[in-house]
DNA sequence: CATGAATGAGAATTCATTCAT
DNA sequence: GATGAATGAATTCTCATTCAT
């Protein structure tokens, strides 16, 4: 389902009246599933050691082909970069438009989007990894632009949620909106640093604990 | 203070049998106000745009020299990062080991150590944002040792003070210890990575907001 | 008509003692009428581009293939290079072979070169803008050494032609030769830098006037 | 003295309000001499091969540096080729507008303009070549934007002063008047490439005879 | 202390070319 | 005949670092 803030990334074909010949036939020629293959390895390294700090190279060496040979599939190295991103942001935001559309009351609502947070990094770990560690220099280049609406979107998604709670009484009154947002928003996504897909605990059951110690507190009630 | 977990970083000579001779005399001549002006600029850079993506070149400007004035300051844009670092772990630890040595309730340990916490975040915005950003890759590098044992002791400190409170009936026992552990250091570091020095809280402010979450949840309580 | 001044250029074999065997059979098959297609577009790309600007991959886009296959018809991209310059020259030279071996006065010879000239920009304009571009540094390649070849005919061709019209008093005699020489050279070549087959002037046309301009000269006679 | 067609190719210092530190320290720090130097050298390497056949390296093999050593002169190989170009014209255009500033009639404006010329090739010979083979390709880029303004500024001051003659009955009405701009035009700049500095006619004596020729003609007058 | 001019080891990227299908 | 996917060498450019002045 496209998502508004999701721009159109033309990938294939870019044409229509261009005489022909003119469309650079370069890069996206490869077939989806390679593409994706060697998207999960980059998205894997960028992850572990950043996106500066990963070469090409490294890349490739992961692939086991040539360096060059990964221009024969995208463009350069940001262009990895912005499909990784963009992939995860647009699943993530098919995932949380349902959540928003579903009418639940403020507490329901911030349950579902934590766990609908962790369903994610459990599905794009690396991806969140590297839009944690990468997003806010990022926002900056004009073809990144994406991440600063998507940031905004979220932010009133939240924080809308937040309020009301509050107004309904439901959360706690007497705390700055802006920093519990801060707190909660932080308190989902840093897991993306130290989550393992595949380890004991499954994204429910995290969420799960997440939430209670979100909403409750980790101090026993007198 | 010296702390143990602060390997004794020698400046100029790291060897320890070659006694002096060919080594290159020329750096950390300068003042010692010099350098922290050149380490505060540099940490300052580092933390907005990240340390691989920052060129000494960069920082240079930022002093108002030429990059290759920086050398006569220091050996690497590596020492720059370490001197950084270190610092701060061991301004970091100062404050920790005061905390635990006092000899306080699980509860009040924490709260302490947050409150430090974000003393610390106030006094080291940009090296507690570098920490968090570059830890993880620099814990590889021999030179970099010390921060894998900072992070131990961190979370034996923090990890203990928990499974004290759970024992002594303060903390919740139906949680996942580690994953609670994970949830109040992240819930506290993360905080660097938006917090301004200067803004409208107080550090204690902001902590005493954050305990009151963390303690307590953000639900109402019915 | 072969003509003396170019080489045999053999398109398969390029050696001359190894028989056969493991050339790569694959090249030259394809039918003639595809090859000369293929060269004409490769010709146009290469005059407005260059040659070294010019990508094997402009050329297939324009073709409407991926650039590996136009290997099934070429060597090379050098080869195309080979095959539209050499063609060019093969046919120059049939036109100027057949005006100087016309007999004619020197006026009418060179008045004929010119013609002819206008004639070959107007069939092989591409051809010859490659040519005035590229030929100075061809010419040290060894496989195009008839460039250089045909480069010395062409200056005996016309220098003599000049010289006998000195002697024969058509032409001044107060002038350097060989700048004169290089002058009516230039003059007519330049035009393929703005010729367009298809103008409103006729190749025979625009010879009229430019000999009119060579002989005459642009003052008026008083 | 500043031509209107120049572009202002902001070398130095670029700020004025920007905060200091930001303005871009890499090139144009050098001396003006070396600077001058390099460019000679890459100038001459260009006219020789080419610029898109020039590379980076081999102009540094020929000035004694190594490849990346370039690159604190100047940004670019491109920019390389602009300043020399640039600066071709900016000394044309000074030497151009002084005759066409001079109020003399058709034909000795075109006898000053072509003198102009050959002193501007004995000068600029690099440069000269240069233009000649890139500019045309160049000017699509809006970097060489100037280049265009140049050639508009080129074809008025040249067709006007012969349409001017033309009207005054000096030169030819016969003849198609474009053509003949091109004539000339061509006629001059073409000897760019075979022109070498110190031979044995001087500019002003290669001015003589072309004009010679393009006045008069090559025939005798009968 | 700082500058100016380099070095040299990569980095990303391009492109002619190959070859199995 | 043509495609898709690669190779590998070359190219431009970056940047930490050095060092004589």
């Amino acid at each position: 389902m496209a998502t508004p803030w999701a721009r159109p990334r033309p990938r294939e074909s870019d044409n229509g009246q261009v005489p022909a010949a003119k469309k650079k036939t370069t890069t996206a020629n490869a077939s989806p599933e390679r593409r994706r293959e060697l998207l999960d390895i980059a998205a894997e390294v960028f992850a572990a050691q950043g996106y500066n700090a990963t070469t090409v190279r490294r890349i490739a060496d992961e692939a086991g082909m040539l360096a060059g040979s990964l221009y024969y599939h995208f463009d350069s190295k940001e262009s990895m970069l912005d499909e990784i991103l963009s992939t995860f942001l647009t699943e993530l935001w098919d995932g949380y438009d349902a959540v928003l559309a579903a009418g639940l009351g403020p507490r329901e609502t911030i349950e579902a989007l934590v766990t609908e947070s962790f369903r994610e990094i459990d599905r794009h770990r690396a991806a969140v990894a590297i839009y944690q560690k990468e997003s806010k220099h990022l926002a900056d280049q004009p073809r990144f632009g994406y991440l600063t609406d998507s940031r905004q979107k979220f932010e009133k998604a939240w924080l809308g949620t937040l309020e009301r709670g509050v107004a309904d009484g439901v959360f706690r009154a007497d705390l700055d909106i802006r920093l519990t947002y801060r707190f909660v928003r932080d308190t989902v996504w840093v897991a993306a640093s130290w989550y393992r897909p595949g380890g004991q605990h499954s994204p429910e059951e995290i969420a799960r604990q997440y939430l209670s110690m979100v909403l409750d507190g980790i101090a026993v009630r007198e």
